[in-house]
DNA sequence: TATGAATGAGCATTCATTCAT
DNA sequence: TATGAATGAATGCTCATTCAT
């Protein structure tokens, strides 16, 4: 009488892509329990033996978009491209981890990001720090402008205020791409970004 | 012999003011009718007195906040500046009017903003319709930018794309300023993103 | 320094016409306070200085209309007609008194005919009981029949039955009547029930 | 492994005669969601996982009330019984439906009658129609009146005057039965009715 | 005396979570 | 392990009544 085998593990995961799914279209807050168990196939209750509450979901959920990124964030910082094309490579692997699994995961992103904004002052701040993400991202561009600058290849700026800008500049670029999906491709918008930014638009 | 006399124009705003603190703190789904009538010292039925539904709260002041700016707006764009300054003109209108009034404002841009995202698809949007918003700023970028490469003072670009670059950048920066209000002077920000769009940062 | 004169009672009475106005309009739940101030082109708070509660008002509107019926009933049954002519002469006043006013008694009877249904457990039964109206009618009609089949003009039957018949005839009739205002002439009716009911419908 | 077995059916019968409880007890408006909750026995939100709406349960009792008995008169229409047979069979068995379930229903058919009343003018009318069942019973009396006449049983009469005091009659008895159920036996009262009404009550 | 601004109890409805099976 | 029936806390909004002026 051996008990059902089931891997948890995977089918954690399936709510989870479920769940995930359901966040992308509603939006976090708006997105119930029953409309998980529904995407997932499964029974509302089921949920509760693979996730302690609503909230868990949501930060696995975030973690698990954010893990691959880094690391390929991580990747790029550690190879020995010039700064130039470190850039580049940079923001090329963050719009595409947004994009990838056919542009789903941007909504989601779209739905961390605005919960992590309205949850400044709560709990959610634990899981969801974009304070520090930003923070942690504007020193790895500050760094390559750095280089650059060092290297001779940039001229001199404020690295940190340009690192805030470039973020600035792709996150709002993936907002509207969110917004209105047939607007332009992102790579593109990424390109057009870093060609003004390194070149000027200034004959 | 003459009811209380109360200036019912002033206690909206008194109201509106109230909403708005809250709405910034907590977002707009989060806020509830009793939060807004704790903060402005007044019981939950008086704020229907002064407004039919929450939703009509959350319109007002959407719409008071943005009067201002767009009336700014019109007069940058009606004006005989060059396209370069124009374009320095525009953003730093835009810029302020977020950070007015000590950046409450930009607390509260910011629950639009992600109310906005969050409610793609449904009835706010006749309120707050992101989309069209970010196309008419769009909009009125590609023309200076089209006005500057006519005259010949910005060399051949994608307009279009070029503009849609601008405004992320311009939210993207706003966001890591409301995120962290220590990180930088907005103003500053926008003079180092204009800068280098216009020289581009390569030497 | 004389108080400005007012007559209480006639303002009184200006109140309950118009609060009688608009129950017959939207029945007595769905009529607020300040309907009934707006009808009678008043402050929500004067109403209170003329009666205690929604309620008092509901008690004063329904004596209001029953002291005429109840007079003129009264001046009937004290007639020296025939049985016949005092059965019909009853009949009449009372569904002239419903229609009386243009008709708009009758709709304020309707309310507080059903108000008078459903409170049947409750504070209301001691203004409207309707159980004592009914029995009091019963008693009035009977004592007609009573005669009637005394002085060898009715045939013997139920006094009591049929007097509940008759009283549960004309209820009927009203209801269907303001129901449908255009159904027929109510004093046609009346006719048409008494022919029938003295005469019979069989050849 | 299985989730506790209910019989949905079974137990939205269970709500729905509790809620036909205290609609009869304290009429439909006055009747709060906890109140047929505590009468069911279960919690508030569990009403909600059988019926939508507060309105859904007035419009589902209204049905299961009426649903036997337009049956029934259906079935008398269509025998051939002679017209004064046919006449006492459809008000008998309409007066029987009233009852039957012990008198309950009939406090509720009260409470119907009552609130299609004073809903003449809105949403609730698209369930009970009043205008239009009284119009049906109208014609369908009418008919076997008019039967009558040319079979040569009745004597010349208005018909649809006669049919419309039939209806009053048997309303008004049934009004006056629920408002005290021990005054007479409803099937005798349509006795009496019908034994005037067919012979007349003049020697 | 007259007023209407202010109020809060009250209500229908939603939904995350629990738990018997 | 899986389920979905059951639940009640929470929320937006209404309206009779109070009371400062």
């Amino acid at each position: 009488m051996a008990p059902k085998i089931v891997d948890k593990e995977a089918k954690k995961q399936e709510i989870l892509k479920a769940a995930m799914r359901v966040f992308a279209q509603n939006g976090v807050v708006k997105t119930k329990m029953a409309d998980i168990a529904d995407a997932a196939g499964i029974g509302k209750g089921t949920i509760y033996e693979y996730f302690r509450s609503k909230e868990d979901i949501f930060a696995e959920a975030y973690t698990h978009i954010f893990q691959g990124t880094e690391e390929k964030i991580g990747a790029v910082l550690q190879s020995n491209q010039a700064p130039e094309e470190k850039l580049k490579a940079l923001m090329t692997v963050t719009v595409e981890s947004f994009f990838s699994d056919g542009g789903e995961f941007a909504g989601i992103m779209m739905s961390f990001w605005s919960e992590g904004i309205r949850n400044k002052n709560e709990r959610i701040i634990e899981i969801i720090n974009l304070e520090e993400i930003y923070s942690e991202y504007r020193g790895m561009i500050s760094e390559i402008l750095q280089e650059g600058m060092e290297k001779g290849i940039f001229r001199k700026m404020d690295a940190f205020m340009t690192a805030s800008v470039l973020i600035g500049a792709m996150d709002g670029i993936l907002l509207q791409r969110i917004l209105d999906p047939n607007i332009f491709k992102p790579q593109q918008a990424v390109e057009v970004l870093l060609d003004s930014y390194l070149n000027g638009i200034k004959k």
